[in-house]
DNA sequence: CTGTAATAGTTGTATTTGTAACTAACAAGC
DNA sequence: GCTTGTTAGTTACAAATACAACTATTACAG
């Protein structure tokens, strides 16, 4: 039980969490030192800037983030005149969102940004590699490990 | 300016975020179900159970954790009764922090539901794709993007 | 010794986040 | 047209986190 060498820096979650943490250090230090923006708000934001007009609803579902978040960020953005709200006549309670000029201004300028992060981040690592990472990050993003939790509970006796 | 294809999907940072969140949630609910114990508890926990008796700087410094959050995980598990503090007489401002029986206990129960857990998580990627993720991802842990705020300062006027 | 600085760790307070309960608008069965 | 259920989004309250200020102890310069 003691010999078979357990490493944190070979836990996935763990590595994935460190990665995450350091590699997205600096970049939110920027949006929020030139906007005063939260990663909530950043994510909202980009959406909107790639996508166009979306709904509350959409970006959840495409950002995989619970609604109370966005409820907040889009607040936020909205009271910082970056966003616009327009409510759906045709079934008032949904809201349209996009993008104010400034909103866009914003937009345009930290994506700008964040490709220029995200090549000093990929300096790292060599083209293969990078490839390779962002396949497997996708892969991983969309499946949790498979139906997981099952398997655990009738582990547990033998633990 | 509109054409050159920013993707999300694409941004480091965002899809690290992304993975890390989607490949911890399970396992996270696992801890806190089991123990009621939290992402920095569980780590500080994993941080003894593999080194043995450490101070709290050792693993702030380990584990890239601020010492405030240290300090209030450390609490709780000791109140917990799995985690020991014993001063150093030598330099009474460090304390010494092990492992009791019942914290060894979580600490294996949880270290084989991590293995589990890992290679759940692997069946989704090749193994040399696993291979290469891991590299890549330490390689991300521990630096940052190079230089990287310097370079975005002098460029905030041309964006 | 004594005053100044450094180190280990804790505590206080403001932000942020998570969870659940809520309001408003629509849909559908009867 | 009136209950019952659903969907979109908000609000309230509890928990967690970040940041700064703090205590206690040691180090070290004069």
């Amino acid at each position: 039980m003691e010999t078979d060498e357990f490493q944190l820096q070979q836990f996935l979650p763990y590595l994935l969490n460190q990665a995450a943490e350091a590699s997205s250090l600096e970049f939110q230090q920027i949006y929020k030192d030139r906007y005063g923006m939260l990663r909530t708000e950043w994510r909202v934001l980009f959406h909107l800037g790639l996508y166009g007009r979306l709904t509350a609803s959409d970006i959840g579902q495409r950002a995989r983030m619970h609604k109370t978040k966005i409820s907040r960020a889009v607040h936020r953005l909205t009271e910082r005149r970056f966003v616009d709200r327009t409510r759906n006549e045709d079934d008032r309670r949904v809201e349209y969102l996009s993008l104010t000029r400034q909103g866009q201004a914003a937009y345009d300028d930290l994506r700008a940004v964040a490709r220029r992060y995200d090549a000093a981040l990929m300096d790292a690592l060599d083209p293969a590699e990078a490839e390779v990472l962002r396949r497997a990050l996708l892969k991983l993003s969309e499946a949790g490990p498979g139906g997981f939790t099952k398997a655990a509970e009738s582990a547990t006796d033998g633990a």
